[in-house]
DNA sequence: AATTTATTTTAGATTTGTCTAAATTTATTT
DNA sequence: AAATAAATTTAGACAAATCTAAAATAAATT
């Protein structure tokens, strides 16, 4: 069956909020997507009907076992198309995101098996977000982000939660990117701040919204 | 302003019709589009305020300057990809083009911009339609059809109007495509068909309709 | 447990792109 | 030039995705 964007960006949607718990409200969906609850449960009942959402009135909703394969599609997608635009356009990570949201509807499948393989099949996208493979499978990494990581062990940055254009920049600023291996050396716990060190360069400071966000393995 | 999918399908068709007579009819356009001259109607009011079509009730239509421009930039999208769909993700010719259909849509101008580049600037897509560089601007060439070139010149091939599959199994099977040089040894007017010469390969002789449809220049 | 508050759903309206059927205008033929 | 045919437009309707305002249900508080 087939979808228009809009039920494929409902459907994401759904998919990203029950990662944080398994059943999902009306009024959350309808912030997520920036429309009003009662938009939200318009398109439930289409949902519903097309099997993709187990859906009661009042009881909240959650995707289907065909539901979640759709929608780990749509993001396969959407990770690709930010892969290719970052590795073979030259953009920023932080310019992508918008154009991938748009790509990530072209129907194709045929595009998506010849873009992953002219991409050679990458399973993590410029954030370090997995990208699902042609079955729906993802790579699971043990990350802890620069909070939770034990002190003076050697991590390896794989992915960053905020995506953002400032965020970005500060990551430029201390050299710190998807792969970059550090160790946190101190934590000060006043602030949440922790000192890092990369390879032989001097030791510097992240504050807590940084650390938060960085995420790495061990 | 924005346009939406269907609009821009709108005016990308009337571009296309506009090349064999200035102005259009609602008929011509409805078939063009698969809808119905009603709907044709409809939408040629709403092209109409956004000042992409002159139009008079009755009197036929065809575009503002600012709808050609529109057109270009719709054109220049789709064979951009369908550049990239054939050289970088190795489809065939006759493969591109629902696709591309889709992509053209994707709104970014950067991504055009950057995508263009990435192509390294192509002046001509895979069926050798010319591609409008960022300011509209297209490279005509001198082209004449197998039927109306000179006998005994050697020409280049530079485009195929007819892009079905079938065609391309037999264009393979001749070993024409674009670029392929080759002069034509003989016509023959009881059918219209011309024996054809490449390099130093044996003389074949392709039918009228496949004349008809492969073009050269000089 | 009753009341208040918050959440969710229904009812009815709007916009976009389409349709059918009927009316109008233009073109063609006798 | 009148009659017929063809093309075009209008009028009114429908599905998709949204909205607002009101009603229904669930959750929280006294």
């Amino acid at each position: 069956m087939t979808h228009t964007a809009t039920e494929e960006n409902y459907i994401k949607a759904i998919y990203h909020l029950q990662l944080a718990s398994d059943t999902v409200s009306t009024t959350l969906l309808s912030a997520k997507m920036n429309t009003k609850p009662a938009s939200v449960t318009d398109m439930l009942k289409k949902l519903r009907t097309k099997r993709i959402v187990h859906y009661q009135r009042y009881k909240g909703f959650n995707l289907t076992e065909t539901g979640n394969k759709t929608a780990l599609v749509i993001i396969r997608k959407h990770r690709l198309w930010e892969y290719f635009l970052v590795n073979k356009l030259g953009f920023e990570w932080d310019e992508v995101h918008n154009v991938a949201e748009e790509l990530e509807h072209i129907s194709s499948e045929e595009l998506t098996v010849r873009l992953d393989n002219f991409l050679g099949n990458p399973a993590f996208d410029p954030h370090g977000d997995p990208i699902p493979d042609h079955k729906g499978k993802i790579k699971v990494l043990k990350q802890a982000s620069l909070l939770a990581i034990p002190v003076k062990k050697i991590a390896t940055v794989s992915s960053v939660k905020n995506q953002s254009r400032e965020m970005l920049d500060l990551l430029n600023h201390f050299k710190i990117g998807i792969g970059t291996k550090l160790k946190v050396t101190r934590r000060f716990d006043f602030d949440g701040s922790a000192e890092i060190k990369i390879d032989k360069q001097p030791a510097t400071i992240v504050s807590k919204q940084v650390a938060q966000n960085v995420f790495c393995i061990l």
